[in-house]
Formats: C-alpha cells, sequence, structure tokens
DNA sequence: TTGTGTTTTACGACCTCC
DNA sequence: GGAGGTCGTAAAACACAA
C-alpha cells in the first residue's frame, strides 16, 4: 500500500500509449522459445504468503481451481513450458476455458526467439500481425473518455499470464511485496498486476456463480443453499486442488 | 470471409479500511 | 486521504460456426 504508492507512481502505465511496449520486454528478454523462467519458476512461498491478506476467499483458497487440475502434476514448470510451446508430450493441456487463449500455440508453436522483442509479444496477436496495435491510428478522442487514446490495451504474452495464473493459484490476493517483483519480472506495472488479479478474481466469482448455477440446475445437491456454505468451501468443492502445486 | 459470441485488459464509481 | 476491494462496463482480441 505504502511501498506501492512510492514505487508505483504508474508512471509507466500511459506514458502515452507505450507503457508496455518499451518498457517490457522483460517477457521477451527472457528467452521465449521454451520459457526457461518457467523451468525456473520459483514461487518463493517464502517470500510473502505469509502475510497474505486473506481475504474474504483466501482462507480455503489454496490450491485448487479447474484450471490447475489441467496443469497435471504440479507446476512442473515443464509441462507449463511444454504447454505453452505446445510440444507437450503428451499431456495437460490447458483444458480448461481459461486457457483456451494459454495455448494458441499449439498448432503453430511459439513464434521464434528471435521475434521482435521491442514490445508486447503475445503469441497470439503475434499470429497475426505483431504490430498491430501499434499501426492503429491513434484514436482521436472523440468522447473525452480515457481509454481511447493510443491503445485500449494490450494483450498479455502467454508467459506472462501463466505467472500471474500461478501467483493467482498460490494467492488470490497478492501482497505488494509481491505485486512489484512480479511486475518488475514481467515488465508490467503493479497497477496492471493488481487490476489482472482484481479481474481474475471476478472471473473465478463468475466461473463459480456459473459452476453452482449449473449444480443447481441439475442435481442441486451441491449446494442448494449456497448461503449456508462459504464461497471457498463451494470453490473447494468445484475445483479440487491441483497436484503438485505447492506454494 | 464474415458475423457473432466470449474472453481479456482497463477503467470509473463506490465502498471499506487504516 | 489514499490504498485496494468489488461491481459493472467498454472495447480490443479472439474463437468459431455459417
Amino acid at each position: 500500500m505504502y511501498v506501492s504508492s512510492l514505487l508505483d507512481k504508474e508512471s509507466s502505465m500511459y506514458p502515452g500509449s507505450a507503457r508496455s511496449n518499451h518498457n517490457l520486454p522483460v517477457q521477451n528478454i527472457v528467452s521465449t522459445p521454451s520459457y526457461p523462467d518457467y523451468m525456473g519458476y520459483h514461487h518463493v512461498p517464502a517470500l510473502d504468503n505469509h502475510g497474505q491478506p486473506a481475504g474474504p476467499w483466501a482462507p480455503h483458497y489454496g490450491p485448487q481451481r479447474e484450471d490447475w487440475t489441467a496443469y497435471g502434476p504440479g507446476p512442473s514448470s515443464t509441462t507449463a513450458a511444454a504447454q505453452i510451446n505446445g510440444s507437450s508430450p503428451g499431456q495437460v493441456s490447458y483444458s480448461s476455458a481459461d486457457y483456451s487463449s494459454l495455448h494458441p500455440t499449439a498448432a503453430g508453436g511459439l513464434p521464434p526467439a528471435d521475434a521482435p522483442n521491442t514490445q508486447q509479444i503475445s503469441p497470439t496477436s503475434q499470429r497475426h500481425s505483431s504490430y498491430e496495435w501499434m499501426r492503429k491510428t491513434v484514436q482521436v478522442n472523440t468522447t473525452g473518455k480515457t481509454r481511447t487514446k493510443e491503445k485500449y490495451r494490450v494483450v498479455y504474452t502467454d508467459h506472462q499470464r501463466l505467472e500471474l495464473e500461478k501467483e493467482f493459484h498460490c494467492n488470490r490476493y497478492i501482497t505488494i511485496r509481491r505485486k512489484s517483483e512480479l511486475a518488475a519480472n514481467l515488465g508490467l506495472s503493479e497497477r496492471q498486476v493488481k487490476i489482472w488479479f482484481q479481474n481474475r478474481r471476478a472471473k473465478e466469482r463468475k466461473m463459480i456463480k456459473k459452476k453452482i448455477s449449473q449444480f443447481d440446475g441439475s442435481s442441486g445437491s451441491v449446494q442448494s443453499d449456497s448461503g449456508s456454505l462459504s464461497p471457498n468451501e463451494i470453490s473447494s468443492s468445484l475445483f479440487p486442488p491441483p497436484h503438485g502445486i505447492a506454494c
């Protein structure tokens, strides 16, 4: 909180559209081909998972989620990396819808390491046109809305998303310190990391809600009275903890 | 190819907490 | 007062059927 206010003045947030374009090559530098960093991904549990301000959901939010069950035997970064590369030897795919976008390369493979590294390299967008968003003519802000500046939004790379997902898996609520680290490591601003987590939580709530309504619709036995079960319990029952992912 | 539905970033409004 | 939380929403990016 206090730290972030100092560290994160979002100076890089709206440098006129260039936020992640110029100052973010971290993930690009990180030899993308096989995402070595996945291999070396160290969640650093000792870092700050402990003081995690357990939000309303946190307590039960240990490992879980269907997203992660797909990771198979843990974050064995190798699988993750393989995933990303779409070269996973017979296994795990981000089956969850969550990851539908995480392995767009399954068919085409990751872009070559020598791909332009001066900007966000999203495999997906890259497949189409790496510089598409850059080429877009600056949208004249006719409505006065700030979001129509130059770049409405960027698409995070698989690497960024995966790292964020990993972190999210361990902690639904990120600490200031971890946020700073993650932001630095991924070449994102702390604000982006914060917002990503907010959106991710929203997404999860949405998914849980969906699951619940499904159960309600079908058997209705899961938690007919969702009021008696905490979101965490519901979540836990819906998304059993993955194996091997230690936080 | 295109139309359409879904997902992903990003923001604003509002709330709570310290 | 400032930080971060949820909620709702805009719009780009994406997936996919027709």
